[in-house]
Parts: C-alpha cells; structure tokens; sequence
RNA sequence: GGGAGUUUAGCUCAGCUGGUUCAGAGCAUCUGCCUUACAAGCAGAGGGUCACUGGUUCGAACCCAGUAACUCCCA
C-alpha cells in the first residue's frame, strides 16, 4: 500500500470525531481525579463561527486536551447565549420576510417564532465547533433560555432584589429607536462623526421684555434674540429653559428673562446656571430635559418639566407639534428651512463630536427617559475586585488587572430589563396602573399605594396570593378581590439583559441553583479556567466573578486568559460588513482543522490583538504535512536483525533534547505562552527530530536499519505525537493508530494518552551535539560558498581539539557533513581552507586551490571583529567600577569571554600569518 | 478632557531581576539544490540607530523624564 505524499486531513478529522465521540472521550463525570474545567463562553444563538471563535475554542481546546492528557478529570462545557436582542432583530427580520410583523403577534405567537428559530439555526455554531476538533463534553450543552437556567435568572431577580440590590427607577438610557430597547453604556460605540452646529435664534418674549426693559427700542432691537447653537435643531420642540452662566456679562439682560421658541413660539425660562461654558459657542445653552442626560439632571436641579417628543423608533410625537411623524433624522433635515423661512436661522457650521451607536443596530443611540430596572453594583464590585487584586483570579495577561481595578471603583449600576419578548420575563407584577380602580360611574372602589401596586414573584399565582389580601382590605369580599386582582394583573412587559444570564453561566450549566450541593457542582466549581475576549471583562467576566460571590461565596474560575481581537492584516477588526473575514469552515477545508489551529495559535500573543493572515494557516498545514512524511520515513524502514546499532549517540542526545523542550514547553503552559508552547514544540518536530536526530540515524537508501534504533525511533515518535495532540488532535490521533506503533486496544486513543514526563538531561551530551551541528554547518557553508556537490565527499582535519572530543561523534560528522573521516593534525594544512567551533581549529583541503586575497579578506574581518569585542570586554575589566560593582558571577563570565577570545585571536593570527596576508 | 497600553528585522512577535558572543524566533526574502520522507521540501545566507531626545548607571532594548505615532477604555 501507498502512502499519500502529502496529508489528507478530510478523512482523517471525520473519522476521528466521530471515533472520540462514540468512545465517549469527551464525557467526563466525577470521580476521584483531579478536575479540570472549562465552561466555554456561550456564543450567540444569532452566531456563525468566525475568527474570533476560532481563536477563542482552539486555546479551550488545547488547554483541555492537554489537562486529559495530564491525567485530569477534564470537563469543556459548552452552550449558547440567547442574545435577546440580536436573535429578536433576526426573528422580526424573519418574519418580516414572511410578510408577518411583530406588532400583529402575541407575546406567545412570537416566542412561537422565535424558539422555531432557535431551534433551526442555533446550533450551528456548535457543529462548526466540531469541525475545529472541539473536545467539549456535548451532553453537558446548555442554553441561557434553558429551563433550568431561566428558573435560576428569575430566582436570582429575586433574591436580589429581596436584598434591596434591585430597584426600578426612571433613568435616561441609551435608546436604540431600531432594537426599540435601552441598551448598556457597554454595548454603545462611540464614534467621531462630522456634524453640523445649528445657530438658532429665540425671540425673547416681548411682553415680559417691555415690561420690565422698555428703554430704547434701540437696544431691543438689539437683543431682541439670543442665539443658542445645537447640533440638534430638531429636539427644540422639547426645550424647557435656555441657560445661561450667571457671570456671563453678555447676557446680564437677560436674567429673569422668557424667550420663544421658534416655529412653535412656546415660551421657555431663562435659567441661570454656572454648567454653562461661556466661551463655547454662544454660552446660551438650550435644556432639553427629556433627550439629553446634562440638560435631565439641570432639568431636575431647576424643577423644569419634561417634554419627550420622540416616540420609541425615533419618530416625533404630537408633542413636538410640527412634523409630527417624521424621523428625528428627516425632522433635523425638514427643519432648517423652516427655520431659515422663519428668520431664525442664523449660521451652519461643520462640527465634529462623538455620537453613540447600537452595538447590535448600529442605529443612532437616542438619550431617552425610561422606567428601567437596575442591578447595584457598588455592594457586588467590592469583593469581585479583591478576588483579582489578591491573585486569586490570574487575569492573563496581568496588565488588565489595572482596567478592571479602574472599571470596578467607579462601578455604574447595571440597567437590567430590556424592552423586548426574547428573553426571561422580568417577575414583575403589576395591578390597578392608576392609582385606583374607577368604576364606570365614577365611584372610586380602590385605592393602593405605589408601593402596593406591584411585587416581585416568581409566578402568576404567588402574585396573586400577594395581591388578593391587600385588595381584599380595601374591598371587604375576597371573591371580588380576586376576581379583580385575576383580571388586572399582569406581568412587566420587559426581559431581563443577556448578560443577567450568562453572568450565572458558571454556576448554572452544573446546577448549582436548582441543586446547590449536587455532585457536579461540588466537584467542578470553582472551574479552572476561562478563556476570552477583553471587551468582554466588565460586563461578562467581573460580573461572574460578583455572582459567584454571592451566590457561591466562592471564585468562578481561577485564571481568566482573555484573548486579542482577530484583525486583517492590515489591522481592521473583521466584520460582516468590511468582508474582510475569512470564513473558518472554507479554512478548515483548505488547510485541514489542524492546520488552522496552528495559524490561529502562530499569530496569538495573549491579550495583544493578531493580524491574521491566511498564510499563518498554511505554516500550519506545512506542519502537519512535515509530520506526515517523517512517519512515511520511518514507516518505510526495513529491520535488520543482525545490524548492531550505530547510533547510540543520535539516540542518546535526541532523548536529552526531548526532555529540555518538555521542561521548556511545560514552563510555556504554565504562564500561558501557548504561541510560544507551540512554537517549542514545533521546532522540536522540525528541527530537532525530523532536521537533525532522522538524518543523523536514517539508513542510507534501501538499506534496513537496526532493531535497537529502529525501536528508540519509533518511541520517540509516539512520544512526539503526544506532546503535539493538544494542537494537531486529528493527525497525531491518525498516526497513532498505524501498526507502526503496534497493536492498539480499541480505547488506546492519543487523546486519552499520558504525556511523557522528562528525564534526566546530559547538558554535556547537549552541547556537544550543538558544536557538532555547527561544525556541519560550517562544512555545508564551504561547500556552498565554494560550489561543492554535497555528493562530493571532503575530507576534514582537527588541530588540536581543546574544546571536546570529536571523534566520538566522527560518525555523525561524515555521515551528515559527507566527509570521509576525521583526521587529527598536529600542523596547520597548507593550502586547506580552515575554520573554527568555538576555539577548535578545522581543516578541509580543497582540490581546487584557495585564493589568498579571499580568505585573508576573510580573516581579516573575522580578526577585525574580535579586536573590538576583546576591547570592550578589556575596557569592562579594566574599569575599577565594574570590577567593585558586578557580580562575581558576571566578572567570571567577562574573564571567561576575554580568555575565549585571545585564543581565537591567536589562531587567527596564525593563520593570517601562514597566509602571509 | 481623564486613564491604560503599544512602538524591537519586510510581517507577526519573544527578550524574565539592567550584565552570557545580546540584539533573537517563526514567516517572508535571496542563493544553490526536483540529494527517492517531505518543492507544502532540503542546504546555506542576508536583514534591525530596539520610535525619538535627554537622564540614571561601571554597564540600558530593559530603569527615569520628556516628545511623537498608534490602539483601547471612560467622560
């Protein structure tokens, strides 16, 4: 049979999923090992899989892999986030497409859609998960809408707001008029727009000003008006005062003064007010109470009313009284000629300012009243913060502790409900809206207090039990108190944040609320750890670790690796719309899972962003192929019995070398360095084993080869497979099944096999070697520069071997420098070229002569080199303030370099001299 | 406006407590090779004023100050 001359992963990665999952590999359940858990961040419903997934399960999955193959009781949890408003734009989007809209369902006709939805589209991102090699524990998959887990929202509503943590208030909230629901400061983007600074006039109110100023009709003329300027011409419906510094001497006048709006001629207050700058645009500052924060709170300082004109999608209301219906962005276009027509449009300039979007919508964000529930943080923020300033939880890497210190002292409360169906129900509930019951006749029947008049429960009927009593108080009749509470109660309209979910995640997938001391959470809480994005360390990653405080009194996790943003390679944050993203499944197609898990983890410093690039991908693929034909290599070999074994040394250096890469790759693991993890393991492969250790042993052409070697071989390439598994699971788990490496068991799988453990290192044998690989180096060099065949066997001289002995590796050095054996000499060889390892002195006399002038140039610069550098090391030893200051240790070193040095400058000298440069 | 971070080879990044022949790795580039495991490869080579300017030190990519550019977070 043939073997393929490059790696075919497609077949390869199908057979062994679905190999691991039919033998149960992935499955964990407690038992008396050591756990190690992961609990994956839920992607999005709404998700297909991108770059950023791909980056995020391929780190989880090297981790857990590598935990299994440590003997570890290894648990990936995976799930879905229900992504409220997201999966509802999908869902609206959806129907829309079906000529349905939202407005036209029930509450439960949509949920109807949308679970339809869910349930087609919503695991997708978790079969593409698959297809990376994803070694998750799939029968543990949750979904943040699952019952369980809503039963453990609702509760936690509950239980935090008996503790007084949650409270309903009137707030001005980011308004996404597109989502129609308030959205988190987090989830708004800021970005630098080029806008317009409207200059417009208000008359100030002729009656009051002639009363009390009537002078000279000169100066009313003259300030007649007063000029405000607003980015926003259309929201001057909604003014309620204009403002002014109350040390601004322009307007002294003006003072106790009412002014007009124009097109509606409203009469507003002037208020005075010392938040006004007075050097920024005209220092008069139109208030606008309901569609600006500021303008809220000055409104509130100076008692002045509320005028909203915008209804939910951004369109104005009656109360704006002209373009009534219109959107605030066709409002702001159809105004300025009527003010122009008005007269009260005084100049246009360009402006520059920052504007917030939906994160989800991208729509404008509107500032907007709203009665919102809100999370307290500040109580919460307290011991969540201590957990990573105490080094309890490790955030990887460190330089995020100093964010989310800055982000934890200065803590907002969380706006918690949003204004959608898709989610859980905030458990609310709600009877007599007014402040009584007013009979058709007029009679007043009840009256309940605001405080009565809603209560926290977990279902319909505890609402009802809650409310019957306290009706039946006023009513005297419990049948007719609870015919009426059955008939006036109803439930908050909104759901609860996304984010109030997922923050549970942690404890919820295991449990840990319906059944708080059940085998599961005991044994894998507090997980080990958590592996994503920094954009999300505030609202996801603080906040479990607050739930998990409160809720556990415990850590979630230990270690938090958070990831970089995947960017082009120009830089660009890959989106949908940029086009700029690959899509993962056609890279997986074309480079094979194991390849792209490479790439991904090639270009990922922890917590730096990378710039992707396909071609990291194919260094992946290049690997893999690289691993592929080593086994054809060694599967190719014959075994001679009666051959005795050559290559002890090979065999024994290879087996100090493996031993320094485990030491050095283990130290890569335990501080995270998983590019660089990688990277010692793949130059182990390539260079150490395949480069040098398989040339070093391989038997010439069609020749067998021994036993002894062929046997050591083949263990260390099983001990390769190993140690690459974590990154390349799917080829090493091929490989491994081959009858090269003997009879396999049906559960003798390179996924549940033990990492080898490092043994004894000779650093002698080690760097023995290491001369020896520059000695042949040297000799690949001359035949280079001078154009000898590598065919073309040399012969080649030692004068004078202090450094080490050579000719225990002379058999090494013929076979891989091609020379026919290695010969020492007492005297220079005249007419050889010459060169050095370290201060040992080589000899290769060429057929061809050697021209002088080229090799003393050579030596020359090589002797010109030396000088400067004996310099400086002299200068160091001269100096009396480095020899009182340094370490002994560094002295020695100094003495060491001089020493080395000298005798090279004595050779070289030599030589030049026998040159007679 | 406030805070944080980054700047080292063409690209992506290491460089720990200031001191090994310290300026490194991978990729890319260049030169020579289709040497029967691998051209998705082999052998070899070149490439950097460590952003800039000062300072501390016997000694600075590393510590300090300032400057510049970029990125992120908050207002």
């Amino acid at each position: 049979m043939s073997i393929s001359k490059t790696y075919q992963p497609k077949d390869a990665e199908d057979k062994w999923y679905s190999y691991w999952l039919q033998h149960k590999f992935f499955k964990s359940v407690p038992d008396g090992r050591e756990p190690y858990t992961i609990v994956m961040p839920p992607p999005n419903v709404t998700g297909v899989l991108h770059m950023g997934h791909m980056l995020n399960n391929t780190i989880q999955d090297v981790l857990i892999r590598r935990a299994r193959m440590q003997g570890k009781n290894a648990c990936w949890v995976p799930g879905t986030d229900h992504a409220s408003i997201a999966t509802e734009a999908k869902v609206v989007a959806m129907l829309k497409e079906r000529g349905i809209a939202k407005k036209d369902l029930t509450r439960e006709e949509f949920l109807a859609y949308a679970w339809e939805w869910k349930e087609k589209y919503g695991g997708i991102i978790l079969d593409q998960l698959k297809k990376l090699g994803a070694s998750c524990d799939w029968d543990r998959t949750r979904f943040t809408m699952d019952d369980d887990l809503s039963e453990a929202v609702i509760d936690t509503f509950i239980h935090l707001h008996k503790k007084g943590l949650i409270y309903r208030g009137v707030r001005m909230v980011n308004w996404d008029p597109q989502g129609k629901t308030a959205v988190s400061d987090e989830e708004v983007i800021r970005k630098e727009v080029n806008q317009k600074l409207y200059y417009i006039k208000y008359q100030v109110s002729s009656s009051k000003y002639q009363d009390e100023a009537q002078k000279s009709s000169d100066l009313i003329l003259a300030t007649s008006y007063l000029t405000i300027a607003t980015t926003r011409p259309e929201t001057i419906m909604a003014d309620a005062a204009i403002c002014i510094n109350p040390n601004d001497e322009r307007y002294l006048h003006l003072h106790g003064k009412k002014v007009l709006i124009p097109l509606i001629g409203r009469e507003i207050p002037v208020i005075l007010d010392d938040y006004v700058t007075m050097d920024f645009g005209t220092g008069c500052l139109k208030v606008t109470p309901a569609h600006d924060l500021n303008d809220y709170e000055l409104g509130i300082k100076h008692n002045l009313p509320v005028i909203d004109i915008l209804n939910d999608d951004g369109t104005l209301n009656e109360k704006a009284q002209i373009l009534v219906g219109e959107d605030r962005f066709a409002a702001r276009k159809k105004i300025v000629p009527l003010l122009e027509e008005a007269g009260a449009l005084e100049k246009v300039e360009e402006y520059k300012s920052q504007i917030g979007f939906s994160e989800r919508t991208d729509a404008v964000i509107e500032p907007k009243l709203s009665m919102q529930w809100f999370c307290k943080m500040e109580e919460m923020a307290k011991p969540a913060l201590d957990y990573v300033l105490n080094g309890d939880i490790k955030l990887i890497p460190d330089k995020f502790i100093n964010t989310y210190k800055h982000w934890m002292e200065n803590v907002h409360d969380w706006t918690i409900s949003r204004q959608l169906w898709w989610g859980q129900q905030i458990p609310a509930w709600y009877i007599f809206p007014d402040f009584s019951i007013v009979e058709p006749t007029g009679e007043i029947l009840i009256h309940l207090d605001p405080i009565e008049r809603f209560c926290i429960c977990k279902t319909r009927e505890e609402a009802i039990e809650h409310f019957v009593p306290l009706v039946n108080k006023r009513v005297f009749n419990e049948a007719t108190a609870r015919r009426l509470v059955e008939e006036q109660l109803h439930q908050d309209e909104d759901v609860l944040d996304t984010w109030f979910s997922s923050w549970l995640w942690p404890i919820s997938v295991f449990d840990g609320f319906k059944d708080p001391d059940n085998a599961d959470i005991n044994y894998y809480y507090p997980t080990n750890d958590l592996v994503t994005a920094p954009e999300i360390l505030f609202f996801w990653v603080a906040r479990m670790i607050m739930a998990g405080h409160e809720f556990k009194n415990d850590l979630p996790f230990r270690n938090v690796y958070l990831t970089g943003i995947v960017r082009d390679k120009l830089g660009r944050k890959m989106s949908k719309s940029l086009g700029n993203s690959p899509d993962p499944i056609e890279l997986i197609e074309k480079f094979g899972a194991d390849g792209v898990r490479v790439g991904m983890l090639l270009c990922s410093p922890a917590g730096n962003d990378l710039m992707f690039d396909e071609s990291y991908c194919e260094q992946g693929r290049n690997f893999t192929n690289k691993i592929w034909n080593a086994f054809k290599l060694v599967k190719g070999w014959e075994v001679d019995d009666t051959l005795a074994n050559p290559n002890q040394v090979a065999i024994d250096w290879f087996e100090s070398r493996f031993s320094q890469a485990l030491i050095e790759i283990e130290d890569n693991f335990k501080q995270y360095r998983l590019s660089e993890a990688l990277m010692a393991t793949y130059k182990l492969v390539w260079d150490d084993f395949c480069a040098w250790y398989l040339e070093m042993i391989k038997p010439a052409y069609q020749k067998p080869i021994d036993r002894a070697t062929y046997l050591k071989t083949v263990e260390y390439f099983g001990n390769i497979l190993k140690i690459l598994h974590p990154f390349t699971p799917f080829i090493t788990e091929e490989l491994w099944h081959d009858e090269l490496f003997g009879e396999r068991s049906v559960t003798d799988c390179c996924i549940v096999a033990q990492l080898p453990i490092n043994g004894e290192i000779n650093a002698r044998l080690l760097t023995d070697v290491e001369n020896v690989k520059q000695l042949i180096s040297q000799i690949r060099n001359i035949r280079n520069t001078k154009q000898i065949s590598p065919k073309e066997i040399l012969d080649l001289f030692i004068k004078n071997a202090a450094g080490q002995n050579y000719k225990v590796y002379e058999a090494l050095i013929t076979k891989l420098g091609n020379v026919s054996s290695l010969s020492v000499t007492d005297d220079k060889i005249s007419g050889a070229i010459n060169f050095t390892v370290h201060t040992d002195e080589f000899y290769i006399p060429l057929a061809e002569t050697i021209d002088p002038a080229v090799e003393c140039e050579r030596l020359r610069k090589e002797k010109e080199y030396l000088d400067g550098f004996l310099k400086s090391v002299n200068a160091k030893l001269t100096n009396e303030r480095f020899m009182s200051n340094a370490k002994p240790e560094i002295i020695e070193n100094e003495l060491n370099k001089k020493a080395d040095a000298e005798a090279k400058l004595k050779i070289l000298e030599d030589n030049l001299s026998t040159l007679a440069c």
